[in-house]
DNA sequence: AACTTATATGAGCATATGCTCATATAGAGA
DNA sequence: TCTCTATATGAGCATATGCTCATATAAGTT
């Protein structure tokens, strides 16, 4: 069971803490390219800095951070480093969050449509 | 389609700055601890001050967020008002996470466990 | 060893975010 | 109207985070 379901009882800060920590790391739009970009399969550093657009330095820091939180996972070979997503349930958050989204567009696009009627 | 699948498209910078708000409500223990809270149902904000030890100042501009974010909604009933969950994708997001942080601590149990037998 | 390429990182600035205190608003009741 | 209760919000401080520049590390090449 991963959280206390009918019991008022809370889960513990520390836990909180680390969920909300894991929800920082795809808080960041530099962070969410760099994983898109990672969907399609393993990327060197460089390539990824091609892709996106950043620069190394931020493009480096960013792969780091994602790391860190064992998103992605390196893989150095030679000069480059290879970076590859290592947790597939990014693929679902994601998903989760687009589709939340697209809904509530989809509800003020009809609330505009409605008003539009008059 | 939510995401562009096999083209190197990446989706455009807008679409990622709303994703990577919508995350960053969600990057709070106490907003993660209001929304657990409402979990259990509609509860005024005197109520969530209680259960979560936070202030009243605190609670009440986190449940902005919430609002602002549609995570939560608000209901007027004389001096209270009373939030709750607006947007179930709450629910399953909260899960995904949560089962990614107990996998990854299981398996560095298990590498512990593992280093511990020789 | 000297040079080049690929990646990581320290330092510093700018901005964003959370927290608290005090106060404002809003509604209910005497 | 005056007061009390419930909620929201402005101001200010402290901290965290992202970005850039410059430099460090590490590995391949000559």
């Amino acid at each position: 069971m991963a959280a206390a379901k009918k019991n008022p009882r809370l889960m513990s800060n520390d836990a909180l803490l680390q969920i909300a920590r894991r929800f920082a790391v795809l808080a960041e739009p530099m962070r969410l390219r760099l994983l898109q970009s990672l969907f399609e399969g393993e990327m060197s550093v460089n390539e990824l800095v091609e892709v996106t657009g950043g620069t190394q330095a931020n493009v480096s820091r960013h792969l780091q951070t994602l790391a860190h939180a064992h998103l992605v996972s390196r893989r150095k070979e030679g000069l480059q480093v290879f970076y590859t997503i290592s947790d597939p349930s990014i693929f679902r958050l994601c998903e989760l969050v687009c589709g939340s989204l697209e809904q509530q567009l989809a509800q003020q696009a009809g609330a505009f449509a409605e008003g539009g009627r008059l």
